[in-house]
DNA sequence: AAGTATTTGTTCGATTTCGAACGCACGGAC
DNA sequence: GTCCGTGCGTTCGAAATCGAACAAATACTT
């Protein structure tokens, strides 16, 4: 296994950023890049745990698979954030399917050597638990979204927190996978991306959305976006919120 | 501040009775037997969590608050689990209320106290943290089940939960209450709560709801009940799955 | 014990959302 | 350049859910 070294100057990823310089020495040698294609499934449902990616570039999703096989989007990662959520709390088996929505690279680290830096270093220990406590937040908040709020909002919502992490306006998406997203029937999303296409906040065509009016779509979400990103913010510091993407 | 101590062989928490004895010696004089009357706010969302409550017996919910007022419930603790999360995470501030549902006792610690006690055993941060997983679990299933399980599936897995941790078959809960819970409005679950008693699942009166048929309800649930009662099982053991109130 | 205020459970029309079928646009093959 | 396969976005009737008004039962007051 001989990966070239990486310098910590060097990383996008948030909370390996934020981690004190004296800390990186116990996650650094360990770290390789990878890449993550699209639709990859990183982490399966019920599946072991082996390792934690922290996302450099790109977005990943946190998907429950239901009895009827759909599934539902629970969280989102980038390069805020992290895979393999699971190790942090001590396990080693996913509950949630992790899967690559917008291509892009990740530093991984076993199993083994991530909970020797865990057990070594207490500043990386209380920042991961951090992490975990906003992603939480961003769980909860979802959850009472998809009861209460209309598809509209929603769909705002889910693309500006894309949008955040895309790191451009422009990124391939189509109508079906934010409807599974979401949760609700490709209509749905279909009626709702073609009001805010009229109203100028998006335009799509075959699987490319592009973000031309941000400030509208902020207006157009449900407050659920600004709950999270100002929890994420609380805890992680508004670099994170920003998900590296824009602010980075 | 002087109140009796309290033997862990007489608490009925599952986190503190699943602990070893030589830890037990970091939280047990630390402990306040405390009540939990109903309607009661332990904690407030963006308010500071001062202390953390180890539930005996009843049942609190963890509600998020909407832009309009409304609340929508994101998980429930009873005697297997904990009020004060955010202190397992590190930090202080609340995201969510927690609201007594059914009226209890619990054993409570300071900020400062179960902070001293989770660095000084490593048994105890791992238990709770697993705790943490599996709550983080049924919050995830939650979010999923309010996108697409209908209002009668959803109204059996919540009567479950709570009768899972109210000890009797009999407790009380109004139509309003449930509607709050579940997201939606009071009409579906007057529709919902007839059909099941109608089928003789369940009786209610005034306030008063009673569990009829136990594996009819079962029955009656979409998979989201059992899902979480597994990965409950899975991360706590068998016990804490039953919440301890059958189970006892 | 009767009147009254309060809270609960039910019914109704309007809206949203669902699931299936339809027609269109791109990309590769010849 | 044209054909054809694949996948996308849109339209429709049906069902579930919503929000407001209604009716019934309890608890409090005198």
């Amino acid at each position: 296994m001989s990966h070239s070294t990486i310098q910590q100057s060097s990383v996008r990823n948030g909370l390996l950023a934020a981690l004190p310089p004296a800390d990186w020495a116990h996650l650094g040698p360990h770290l390789e890049a990878v890449e993550l294609p699209f639709d990859q499934t990183v982490h399966a449902a019920g599946g072991p745990v082996d390792a934690v990616f922290f996302i450099e570039t790109g977005m990943v999703s946190i998907l429950v698979t239901l009895e009827d096989g759909s599934q539902v989007e629970s969280g989102i990662a980038g390069p805020e954030g992290l895979l393999g959520l699971t190790l942090v709390f001590g396990d080693s088996r996913s509950f949630t399917d992790a899967r690559v929505q917008l291509e892009g690279t990740a530093l991984r680290i076993g199993a083994a050597a991530f909970h020797t830096a865990m057990d070594r270093s207490p500043a990386l220990r209380a920042l991961l638990l951090r992490y975990a406590l906003a992603f939480l937040g961003q769980v909860t908040q979802s959850g009472a979204c998809n009861a209460r709020h209309p598809i509209e909002n929603r769909l705002a919502r889910w693309l500006l927190t894309a949008h955040d992490r895309a790191g451009a306006d422009e990124f391939p998406m189509t109508h079906e996978f934010m409807a599974m997203m979401l949760g609700v029937n490709r209509p749905g999303v279909s009626i709702a991306a073609g009001i805010l296409n009229r109203a100028g906040l998006i335009r799509y065509v075959r699987g490319h959305m592009t973000i031309t009016d941000r400030p509208g779509l902020e207006a157009a979400t449900c407050e659920c976006y600004h709950t999270v990103r100002h929890e994420y913010a609380r805890l992680l510091g508004p670099r994170a919120a920003a998900s590296a993407a824009s602010g980075g």
